[in-house]
DNA sequence: GGTCTTGTCTACCGAACGGTAGAGACCGAT
DNA sequence: ATCGGTCTCTACCGTTCGGTAGACAAGACC
């Protein structure tokens, strides 16, 4: 029967339909396949989560609090204009690394309706309000090139994510796909993309250290 | 009975296929949804494409050659590098404005399995050689800045179609959502940013026209 | 030793899905 | 007039889905 307790398997069952519902998508993914994804019946999930909604709002919710508790991290020893979108960068993109489905699964709940995907923008608020003062203050100060900030950091999620879940079109369009080295390559492309976005036009070399 | 006859059934079909395919995923639409959209029998519909693989193939050629014709359509009257690069984005655009879904289907077509993704992508593969041979000419020339031409298409692919697609995205970020307005202020957005990243490090301006 | 809570299971249900079979209506050609 | 192809329909099938009902086992507590 092998009883693994309340909160562990809870866990266990949320990781695995994230990766679920990232891979295949949310109407694409049976509550059958997550169970005997754990190992367990479907029974037993519907045990711990009452209805497939429910089930997708916890992953919603695990995702944001994992996000959030990354991004801070890597905030935490970041100093300068650059050193901390670089750091959020590769903070998401080592996340990515050891878990591939998060960024799809991100993002297919963004299309799933607004309301469980609002709620999950509403913990990251805000990590976004304080991307978007520091970018406003980098623009006053003239270290980043003035723009709408909001949509800046837009653009910049587009790029990251866009990065992280283009896999299909990536292979089709560069011609290579999975592997750590085709990850690290992106990461480097993204971030001097997004360095040359924030660059005043004013500056030649690029801020901090190239 | 209303009998629209072949050729224009089949179109409308797959023009609402599209829609839906786009707007809900593959697995959350069904086949009554798409047949009852155009005012059919699922059935019918079932006479004209045998089965829902194969309705989904014919979407994706209809896409692939909607996108070929706009894309053709748009690089004929672009001359220097900066018109044509802005030609691409601004057409992308436009056929995102009369026909939302469209980025959304192509989005989610690719995540569904390698096979019929690539057969699409083949279709696109004279525009994707001579975007790459047209950035490379770029760099040659010192118009544009010096990096892996097909991962700054990728790049470009991303930034495009993520500020596309993203919607929910969008309004919880930006604040702002649907509307003409709204996309033509993301276009303006996307075009400065593809500026940025295409410019060459030493040239303070622009290249091309401001 | 009983009893209660927690966790996992088997068995089953109604609905919806993708797909099949085949009847009938319209049409142009002969 | 009719015949064959084109198009649309009603009726139905087997499977899978999300979800319900309830039996049963393992500790925990008394």
């Amino acid at each position: 029967m092998a009883r693994t307790g309340g909160e562990r398997r809870r866990r266990h069952l949320i990781e695995e339909a994230i990766r679920l519902f990232g891979r295949q998508g949310y109407h694409g993914t049976s509550l059958e396949q997550v169970a005997s994804a754990v190992g367990v019946r479907k029974q037993t999930l519907l045990y711990y989560f009452p209805t497939k909604e429910a089930l997708l709002e916890a992953c919603l919710a695990a995702a944001a609090e994992r996000l959030v508790e990354v991004l801070n991290e890597a905030l935490a020893d970041a100093e300068t204009y650059w050193e901390r979108a670089e750091a959020v960068i590769h903070a998401v993109f080592r996340l990515a690394a050891e878990w591939p489905e998060f960024p799809a699964f991100v993002r297919e709940a963004g299309r799933l309706g607004p309301e469980a995907f609002e709620r999950f923008m509403a913990v990251l608020d805000p990590l976004r309000r304080r991307a978007i003062a520091f970018l406003e203050a980098g623009m006053a100060e003239g270290e980043i090139r003035r723009q709408d900030p909001a949509l800046l950091l837009f653009t910049l999620y587009t790029a990251v994510v866009g990065s992280l879940t283009e896999a299909s079109v990536l292979r089709a369009v560069v011609g290579e796909g999975k592997g750590r080295a085709s990850l690290r390559r992106r990461e480097r492309e993204v971030v001097a993309f997004v360095r040359n976005a924030l660059t005043p036009p004013d500056r030649a070399a690029a801020p901090g250290r190239r």
